[in-house]
Order: C-alpha cells, then sequence, then structure tokens
DNA sequence: CCATTCTTTATAAAAATTGTCAAGATAGTT
DNA sequence: AACTATCTTGACAATTTTTATAAAGAATGG
C-alpha cells in the first residue's frame, strides 16, 4: 500500500506555495530548491494540477504557479486525487476504470474490505487542508521562505 | 494507492482455504482454479505465509497448505503487513526502513499526514478477520466448494 | 527584441510488480 | 523400493509503473 511519489510530490508543492509564498504564487525552480524535487519532474505534476484547476500560472519574467482557491478550501485528498488518480487500493473497486472489469466482481467478499478502506482514506484525506498543514508547520517552526522578489537589496 | 497485486491474492487465499475447506487445508492446485490466481505466482505468496507462521504445509499426495489458526484469529492486516511489507503509505514513515531516511525528516508536515493515514488503514484492516470474510461470503450465497478428496463416487 | 518562465510531447532510465521455469525435497501409495 | 503428487527454493524473464530527462515551442515583461 503505497502512496505514488507524484502524489506526495504534488502535496507538498501546492504546501510550498500556500506557505512559502502566501499566496501571491512561486516559481517551479524555487520550490524545486525549497523541496528537493526535480524541476522537470515538477513541472510535469505542475500540469496535472493546473488542468484540474487548483493552481493558475502565468508565463514570462516574474511569472509562476498561484492556487486559484484558498489554502483552506484545498484539501489533501483533491490533491492526491488530482496527482494520483484516484485513491482507490485496488482498481476493480473503481467504477471509472471499467476497461479492467473484475472477473469476480458480485462475488468477491475482498472487494468489500478495499472499498471500505479506500472509503476511509479518501474521507481522511479530505479532512486534512492546506491550511492545516500550514500551521503544522508553523507550530514545528518551519521557517518562511520568501521569494526573492519581494526583498530589498541594500 | 494502490494495494499490491500479492496482498490481495494473499487475503483471498487464506479466505479461500478457510471458507471451501474449512481449516482441514487445500492445495496449491485448488485454490489456484478457484480464484483464478497463477499456480506458480500462488506459490511463492504461500512460502511467505508459511515463513511468517500464519500457515503451515504437508508435502506429499494428500498435501498442502492449512491455517495454522482459527479464522477469527488472523486479520486481513496481518495478512497484508506479510504479503507486502508493511502498510505505510509512504517509505520514510516506516521505521524499519532506515535505508532510505527523508532527508527533511523532522522538517516534514506531509509526513504527519501519511503516519495517520497509515495508521487508519492498518487499525481497519486489523479489525477484519478472516471469520468475517467467510461470514461475508455466506450472506452473499457463495458456493462452497469442497475438495475432491472428501467426495465420494458413487 | 531578448531573457525568463511556463507548455507540450516524446522518450528513456529505473524500479517494482507479476509471472515462469526447473531442479530438488518430502510424504504417501502401491 | 519405486512412483507419483505435492510443496520448496532460487533464478530469471516479461510487463507495467514510476520517475525522471530532453527539447522545441509559446507567452510575458522589460
Amino acid at each position: 500500500m503505497r502512496l505514488s511519489t507524484q502524489s506526495r510530490y504534488g502535496v507538498r508543492a501546492i504546501f510550498d506555495i500556500a506557505y512559502h509564498s502566501g499566496g501571491l504564487g512561486a516559481q517551479v525552480k524555487d520550490i524545486s530548491r525549497r523541496q528537493g524535487i526535480s524541476q522537470r519532474y515538477l513541472e510535469q505534476i505542475f500540469q496535472k494540477l493546473r488542468r484540474a484547476g487548483i493552481v493558475g500560472s502565468k508565463r514570462g519574467p516574474s511569472g509562476g504557479y498561484f492556487l486559484s482557491k484558498k489554502p483552506e478550501q484545498i484539501t489533501v485528498g483533491e490533491v492526491i486525487r488530482i496527482t494520483e488518480g484516484g485513491i482507490n487500493p485496488v482498481l476493480c473497486v473503481n467504477p471509472d476504470d471499467s476497461a479492467k472489469p473484475c472477473a469476480r466482481s458480485g462475488g468477491c467478499v475482498t472487494q468489500i474490505v478495499w472499498n471500505e478502506a479506500g472509503k476511509r482514506l479518501n474521507d481522511y484525506f479530505d479532512s486534512v487542508t492546506i491550511k492545516d498543514l500550514c500551521q503544522l508547520a508553523k507550530e514545528m517552526g518551519m521557517k518562511k521562505d520568501f521569494d526573492k522578489r519581494f526583498m530589498y537589496y541594500i
């Protein structure tokens, strides 16, 4: 039972924007540096997030990605579903994926268990918002690393 | 977030013995046929289950695998942990796996979320026993397919 | 016009999963 | 003792998924 790297990175990226840039937007370059994630790989993940409408983007100098909703309106579950394509523990319980219907559907007791597990997982992930993560980070004393664009050099 | 095939097959195999053979033991050949799982692959999974002590084995004609505990004493969580090697959603929260320590451990807010999710999943899987599955199967009207060894040919 | 940044698509490397093969050990049967 | 059915073990191969990397393109701001 494992969460994909894209999901973990996706949640961290969204959190990073919310925490370090205060919703103003951040560049892939900086997020990459702060989170230690390959820039190219991060770009792929952001495309998914952008198409899903969870972030917006702006090209050119001083461009970047920004949250299109407030941190308290974005849940961890939402980000995971976008980057991972569902939180179901097994494919046969995913109603969307009719391409691979389980042969023993209807006579499969374990399916009921996987289904319930997926439901519980979804419920939990949906109960955690990005704002919650920011609050946690603050309590842990994580330093905010504001973007250099907002700094004045004396 | 997906459960590995070995875990799913493992749970189904244990359930199969409990349901169809009533704890008397069953052969890989029959379990393979009933569950539609490759015989060779199933053998691999049974080795894990045997080493973990959840099933016993007997070689030779009329040999096979049998549960070494009662169905109500075996939980789905137990089987999954054996076949999957832990239910933690991400590696960095697994205390055993110190080989890949997360660089930002201690300063990682998402880790807290993954940890809690894993805990909840474990709790749920531990709350479901093999006997529960058998009861479910009975309620669903699943036919029992007793081993031919116990049949009389007239 | 130019540098910077996102966009898109293709592709490659790595890892994990899934499955197969084959030789051997053990137990029961004849 | 010979024979057969079954588990045992380790090696290995195929497939899929994950995790990236590369490169050409488009938009933006200065």
